[in-house]
DNA sequence: CCGCTACTAGACACAAGTGTATAGTACTCA
DNA sequence: TGAGTACTATACACTTGTGTCTAGTAGCGG
């Protein structure tokens, strides 16, 4: 895989990780096999030689954006001390760029707002995670509704956060967080928890550049 | 205007609520003169007599979009007796589809995602708009940072409801009203408030289909 | 009823994208 | 070293979209 045998000059991968990038500019069922080519410098007729036709990359996209959903969703299950902590736990998505791609994420989101059938399957994500959520603070003493409408509130804000195309530094992200927490859980987090998470928030973001 | 003197198959109006409709099915800066003049029955030629280009279109749709962020600060410099009241002040504004188009918002931060120049008018608009509802707070005795996270909470939960495609019945949206509202400003919102509030929903959701 | 205004239709030339067919090419392995 | 595997380039036919040009047409005002 990693050895290029034979005349290679692109692989498979790559041609994903080209369109994932290439959704800076373009919206998923607009993705062009030419340009990706000339991204790639290489013929279209290697991306034919990979899949059949553009829908099979759209399907790998797809699969690709659904592993976001079983992250958040394990780390809404997790065991925590308290409901402080849970909610950090759900927040690790956020802070690491490899649980949780903003890009892709709102790619197919717009997607779905195009195409019925991408909708259904981000209606049927959003279903989970939110559910998964709402079972968390069940968890820590809430009652439904209000464990519903916490769990949009932590959930629905961070999307809304993203929608807006918000991208504050760490610093001032971690600065509001207790606000945030205080406010989702009516909780006033501990000052050890939050010094924990802030050094787990700044050794991935630091990670990835 | 009403009339139809001379030739006239469609107005420059009609062109643009083509647009505004199509975008249900196209990105905005994928819409395509063709199109829209076979949904409107007339060839392109008429498109060329009304706008030099499609970016003229888009000029159109972008000055539609920006009135919602004016009808939001209104609503945000209110006065009102309460931080409750003043809340669901701003909630009109998605109450209301004539206040707020949520498909064409959610196509013009789409279109911001892959043009800098529309990025930059979204993240002004969202500015102001959390900035409006910030204050708001500040009014009601909330104090820095806090006002600024329970303006976010307000708005970016609202954005990301959107985003997440949710489209619930008007009851449920009401039933879940008072704990969006206890949380969000950490008062108990009184009966008399939400009634009045409901009684409104009710009418201007009704009034259209 | 004739001409002007305000629009519309249809044809043309061009660009960009798709899918397919055919002919390579670079490396590996027997 | 020659055959085979795993790709890649190029060319062709077709579709969809753009912008422009020319020739209309429906109704109003004199």
């Amino acid at each position: 895989m990693a050895e290029r045998i034979g005349n290679i000059k692109v692989t498979r991968q790559e041609w994903i990780d080209a369109a994932v990038s290439a959704l800076g500019d373009t919206p998923i069922d607009e993705l062009k096999i030419l340009s990706l080519a000339q991204d790639l410098s290489v013929s279209r007729s290697s991306f034919y030689w990979y899949f059949g036709a553009m829908s099979e990359l759209h399907d790998e996209l797809l699969t690709l954006w659904a592993r976001s959903t079983s992250a958040m969703v394990e780390r809404a299950q997790r065991d925590a001390a308290d409901i402080t902590t849970a909610c950090l736990g759900v927040y690790e998505c956020w802070a690491d760029r490899t649980l949780y791609n903003e890009l892709l994420d709102f790619a197919v989101r717009d997607w779905g707002r195009r195409a019925p059938a991408i909708a259904e399957r981000v209606y049927l994500a959003d279903v989970e995670r939110l559910d998964a959520i709402s079972a968390m603070f069940d968890r820590y003493g809430f009652v439904q509704p209000d464990s519903m409408v916490r769990a949009r509130l932590l959930y629905h804000s961070q999307l809304g956060y993203y929608a807006a195309g918000t991208a504050e530094p760490i610093e001032m992200r971690l600065m509001l967080l207790p606000n945030y927490l205080q406010a989702i859980t009516d909780v006033e987090p501990s000052v050890e928890v939050l010094e924990e998470f802030a050094a787990y928030f700044r050794s991935v973001r630091f990670a990835d550049d």
